[in-house]
RNA sequence: GGGCAGGUACCCGAGUGGCCAAAGGGGGCAGACUGUAAAUCUGCUGGCACUUGCCUUCGUUGGUUCGAAUCCAACCCUGCCCA
């Protein structure tokens, strides 16, 4: 197999990148692998939980892509050990004990995401259970010896919740050693992951130079801003794009984004030329309507995910609903069979959650049906003629 | 093992016997304005009924009381200090 040159590996792999440690490291690791012909191993893990892969989770995925594309070996380490004891601390309800099964499920599931991105063919996926099951307590505490207190305070989640005399599980402090042990199990060369895992990468340095090996160089690519353009994207706040969601919804979705996020879209999200990135720049900041290239980005992630062609419905149906007012193709249907109030509907429907919610909506003005605004609460809805219920900005519902 | 301080709605946080579905902030939702952006202004933000009403919720379970988030007891959880 030909890699291509040092000189441009470098340049295309260090695109979007926040920082790479060290990177001299970096350099004399891709040379050797040039000169041996000889691809690096690269190492990325993720949780056991349920996987529903969003954006976010996307800026690491493209960049391991990256790496197959030039060749390497990338190694996808899903963490089932942890998950599989749980946390006793009972503390984190996103952290619950996973049985075989579960995370043999989750497991499938994440193999239908990532591929979206990755090559399988390219792409082994590892369990640590794998190593971290047979180790012995003796093994345990022989790593425990390995590393102190107070390096591990050092990381400022910690640290903070240290002295600001919150709790922090033993457990915890364990996890950053068992990903660090991983990368000794599995000797990579390079270990990627959001800079918020920076400590945890680095104590796989810090171990595998303990074990004698050779430290993997981390690269640790920037966290991915959500839809309200503040927090990080996740699932659990809400501001997250899903990359199993229907076009239309990433479409809308990406159209939210606030002004401050686009160009970091693209750079993260999409191949679209560095070049063309400092065109998109100059011209907005020469006064073009920044809504123009997030109709570009949408499409292009649209299409990455679907097809082109579906990226142009999409665009077609956001302009008539939202520019003009109109409708989306798709819509949650409702069948009356008997005259029902539009509280009923509302509620029966799932469209809104309780009575209390439909009539503060009616309150607010922000109910209409067939574009005629509604506020009465006792509105009846007769079967038999299709209507057409819009509340809020975005939620659609068909009554027949 | 002992002492002290805590556990309030999605989050933070006030409330120390009735005026508490519970201040304030954040977040969220809706309306206006827009580019479904940001900023701003306004309103809403447990459920059911809908004229004042009822039900569920202040770590858990019991108790005191006409009446408890508020008092008492036991238990669970967290932090700090001491051993």
């Amino acid at each position: 197999m030909a890699f291509a040159s040092v000189e441009e590996q470098i340049s295309l792999l260090t695109r979007g990148v926040v920082d790479i440690v060290p990177f001299e490291d970096f350099k004399h690791k891709l040379e050797r692998s040039y000169k041996e012909n000889k691809p690096l191993r690269i190492k990325f893990g993720a949780d056991p939980s349920a996987p529903d892969l969003h954006l976010g989770h996307t800026v690491v995925l493209r960049k391991l892509r990256q790496f197959q594309q030039l060749g390497h070996h990338v190694i996808f380490l899903i963490g089932d050990f942890t998950g599989m004891i749980g946390d006793p601390t009972g503390k984190s309800t996103t952290r619950k004990r996973l049985s075989k099964e579960e995370v043999l499920a989750n497991a499938e599931t994440y193999k239908t995401q990532i591929f979206k991105i990755l090559d399988p063919e390219k792409t082994e996926i590892v369990f640590n259970s794998s190593w971290c099951a047979h180790m012995k307590f003796a093994d345990v505490l022989d790593l425990t010896a390995r590393y102190t207190v107070a390096r591990l305070l050092e990381r400022e989640d910690f640290g903070k919740r240290y002295r600001e005399g919150k709790p922090i599980s033993l457990i915890e402090f364990m996890y950053p050693l068992i990903q660090g042990y991983d990368s000794v199990a599995l000797r990579a060369d390079v270990e990627l992951g959001g800079t918020d895992q920076t400590f945890n990468l680095m104590v796989g340095r810090e171990l595998q130079k303990e074990y004698g090996q050779e430290s993997q160089v981390i690269m640790t690519m920037p966290i991915l801003e959500g839809t309200d353009g503040q927090q990080k994207m996740s699932k659990s706040l809400g501001n997250y794009i899903g990359i199993n969601e229907p076009p239309s919804q990433i479409f809308g979705k990406i159209m939210s984004i606030p002004d401050t996020l686009i160009l970091k879209y693209f750079e993260l999200l999409t191949d679209i030329s560095d070049d063309t990135l400092k065109r998109y720049e100059k011209e907005m900041k020469e006064g073009a309507n920044p809504r123009d290239y997030k109709v570009i980005l949408a499409k292009e992630i649209v299409s990455f995910y679907y097809s082109a062609s579906e990226a142009e419905a999409c665009h077609e149906e956001f302009e008539r609903i939202f520019r003009q007012g109109g409708t989306p193709d798709e819509m949650p249907e409702f069948r009356l069979s008997v005259p029902m109030t539009l509280i009923e509907v509302l509620v029966q429907s799932a469209t809104l959650p309780s009575k209390s919610e439909v009539r503060r909506m009616l309150q607010q003005h922000a109910v209409s049906i067939d574009g005629e605004r509604v506020s009465e609460e006792g509105f009846v809805l007769q079967p038999g003629q299709e209507r057409i219920i819009k509340v809020g900005k975005r939620k659609f519902l068909k009554v027949q």
